[in-house]
Parts: structure tokens; C-alpha cells; sequence
DNA sequence: TAGATTGTTAATCGATTAACAATC
DNA sequence: TAGATTGTTAATCGATTAACAATC
């Protein structure tokens, strides 16, 4: 077992690919399962599931495997899923009201509780019982509720601003969807970044450089 | 400069990431740069970029570094970002509706002409000219306009029927934002997928095992 | 006990970094 | 020409896979 700090990233960015599986397996029923049978289901190889694991301690049992409701708790452990930790969104345009609206934050360890945007158009709606309030109001908001992390659904142009306000108003994680580098100006924040145009840019490469193979 | 099926899953990630970095510099007026300057902007080293680079073709000149102009015509043509490919989205829920109205699908290289949905109530209403259809209109549609590739925004569920009905329309390519598992029956197609409760997870472990680190 | 499967060490493989001759 | 910077080869580093003793 590591130092938590010793993960590396190639094993962290599975850790959740793991948790969505076993979730999955054991709402299926499954209640063991060795690790060669994951690395069939995952496509993994069966010595990586054991090495990943072994990273965060001796889930399994030699000659019988995992036991899939245990291992599923110590990943909600090692993910922690189970600290609530306070979240607003910022930004209720599109994307940001679809977030709000479908993602389970209290599944992935976070609770929102505020959501805003720039535009008045948009304030005293609610989303999930949670009204949209306009920008002016974040500082009291903090103020008064200290989230621990900021959901910004703005664009890339407004962002830096923004970063700076809430980094001053002591938010220290941000799931990004901007495509602002936070970690550039402030590399000790938690931050994860989700570029969707580069993930449909390298769709596009996919395909320019596999069209004539057979599917 | 390798054959592009030789390009290794490593580099292949980071082209979007250059060139995402070269546009926003051409777009503030930078014409010219090394490799040098390039890392200490993308926080890469500048071996890497010389050695990603080399991969498909010799780009730079001694002395002199990158013309930026010609780096974004070479990555745009390796991105396949001006062959069109058409899309369909399916599922026009709050993040279908989100990625059909705020992404630029003609930048990445592609164009949306369809969007669709099980749930009649959207039937009609139009996001940019384009009208939202009922799912019984899909097989249509496809005999008609071959589209290349399908935007996936529907929940996992009903995922599997669904790209059974594409593939037997000859769709090849998909960008997936539910959560199932294409490629486990189809290894051929070409997917992109998007799990949003991965990064949100993974934001929650990076979190959990900072704490207490200064900003 | 015998069979199965883990945890862990060793071997391999691939990706990143360093070095440097080529050359603009 | 001298300085700068590439393209490319070699060295290093890290991640994945294989092997196997430990043990349930």
C-alpha cells in the first residue's frame, strides 16, 4: 500500500472506471470476482487490476478473489464519495442549467448548493429546488457558506475574472468546463478540466485515420 | 514522420491541447515560436513537443523554431478538421440540447444536421434551423442523408438498442455521452466518449488527498 | 489436501527526457 | 560567420505485463 501522494496519474484517471464497474456488477448481483474476469469485462490485463489495487491495500482473498460489495465501499473510500463536499455552479446558460439538471452530484461525493449566472434573465429560477441568483450575489453567498468547490459553466473569456473572485473568496477546487488554464495561474488548486471540443476534435482524428478499415 | 496508425494513444491526446494553444496564440498575433517558448507556455518540455511533432512531418526550421500560421494549417489537416463529417444527435434532453446549441461543430470538424429525441414533446422546435425529430424518424433520415457520426446523449438504458439501430443505418462513429460501453461489442467503431461523472469523481479523489496543501 | 487466485517481485515495454550533430 | 533551434538518436524513467511464491 502507497502513500496516497505516490499515485500515479495513470492509475487514478481508472479509479473510477473501476467504481463504475463494480457498481454496475453488483447491481447485477455479482457478489466475487477474481481479477481475472474484471480484466475480461474492463479489457484491462488481470496483473494491472492486481497492481492498481494493491496501490491502496489487500482487497482480495487468495483463492476465492474480491469480494465486490467491499471493494466497492473502499473505492467510494479511496474516491471519497462519501465526504459531501459543497459545490456552485457558475454560468446557467446551456450546458450549465444541464449539469445543474442531470448530473447526481451527491453520487460523486459533492452537493450544490447555489447556482448563478451573469445574465438577470435567468435569476429566481430553480433548478432542483435551487434558485439561479445573479452574480452579485456570490460574494455573500461564500461569505455566508464557504464552498469548497466552484462548477464553471462560463465562457473562457469571462473565466479568469471569476477565478480570481472565487480563489480570493477561498474556493480552492473547480471542475472546469471553460477552456480557461486555471492551473497555470494557480497550480495548487484541485482542478478537473473537461475540454469537450477536444474530445470532439479527436473523434475527428479517429475517424480521418481509420476510414477503409472494416467495422 | 510515422505512419499515423503508429501514433501512440499519448500523442494522439495532446493534439487537440496544441492546437487549441496555437489558435489563441496566432489569434493574439504570434506569428513565430520555438519549441522552447511553446513548453514553457502548454507546460510540456520542449523535447516533447520537437518529438510529437516529428511525428508527422518536419514542421520547424533551425535556427528559426515553428511558423505558427503553418503549425495550425498542419493540425487542422492531421485533425481532419476540414473534411466535414455530418452528425446527428439523439437525445435532446438538458445536455443534448446544451451540446446541440453551444458546441461549434463545424471548427472540430463536423456539421449537425439532425437532432432527435424518444419524447414527442420536443417534436418541432428548432436549435440553429435544425429541427428535433421523434426517434421514429431516425431510420429515415439515415437512408436519406448517411450521416458519418452520432452524438450520443441519451441515458445508458437506452444506449445499447440505439447503436444497434445505428449501426444497422451504417452510422461508424459515435461521440458518447451515456455511459455505455460501445466498443466492448463493436471494437471497430470509431468512439469518443465523455463521462462526465468520471471527471467529477476524479476531481473528489484529488480533493480528498490535497487537503491540507497550501494554495 | 488440491486448486485457485492473490500480492509482489522481476522483466519488458513504451514514453519521456537529454544530448547533440545538422543546418537555417 | 555565429547563434539559435531543429530533427533525431541515445539514455532514462515509469508503467505495464509476466512470473511465482504465499496462502486461502
Amino acid at each position: 500500500m502507497k502513500n496516497s501522494r505516490d499515485i500515479s496519474s495513470s492509475v487514478i484517471s481508472r479509479l473510477p472506471r473501476y467504481y463504475r464497474f463494480l457498481c454496475e456488477l453488483y447491481a447485477n448481483g455479482t457478489t466475487r470476482i477474481s481479477s481475472k474476469e474484471l480484466a475480461e469485462i474492463m479489457g484491462f490485463t488481470a496483473s494491472q487490476i492486481r497492481q492498481d489495487f494493491n496501490c491502496f491495500g489487500g482487497f482480495g482473498q487468495q483463492g476465492y478473489g474480491y469480494n465486490i460489495e467491499q471493494l466497492i465501499g473502499e473505492f467510494a473510500g479511496i474516491l471519497g464519495l462519501n465526504e459531501l463536499k459543497t459545490a456552485i455552479l457558475i454560468g446557467a446558460g446551456n450546458l450549465g442549467r444541464a449539469v445543474a439538471s442531470q448530473m447526481s452530484f451527491e453520487d460523486k461525493g459533492f452537493r450544490l448548493i447555489g447556482i448563478f449566472d451573469c445574465d438577470p434573465l435567468y435569476k429566481g429560477i430553480k433548478i432542483r429546488e435551487i434558485p439561479i441568483s445573479a452574480d452579485d450575489a456570490i460574494a455573500d453567498f461564500c461569505h455566508e457558506h464557504h464552498p469548497d468547490m466552484a462548477v464553471l459553466c462560463l465562457p473562457a473569456d469571462k473565466a479568469p475574472e471569476m477565478v480570481d473572485t472565487l480563489v480570493e473568496l477561498g474556493v480552492k477546487s473547480f471542475w472546469n468546463f471553460s477552456h480557461y488554464d486555471i492551473l497555470r495561474k494557480y497550480p495548487k488548486l484541485n482542478v478537473a478540466n473537461v475540454h469537450l471540443s477536444d474530445s470532439l476534435m479527436t473523434l475527428s482524428f479517429i475517424i480521418k485515420n481509420n476510414s477503409g478499415e472494416e467495422v
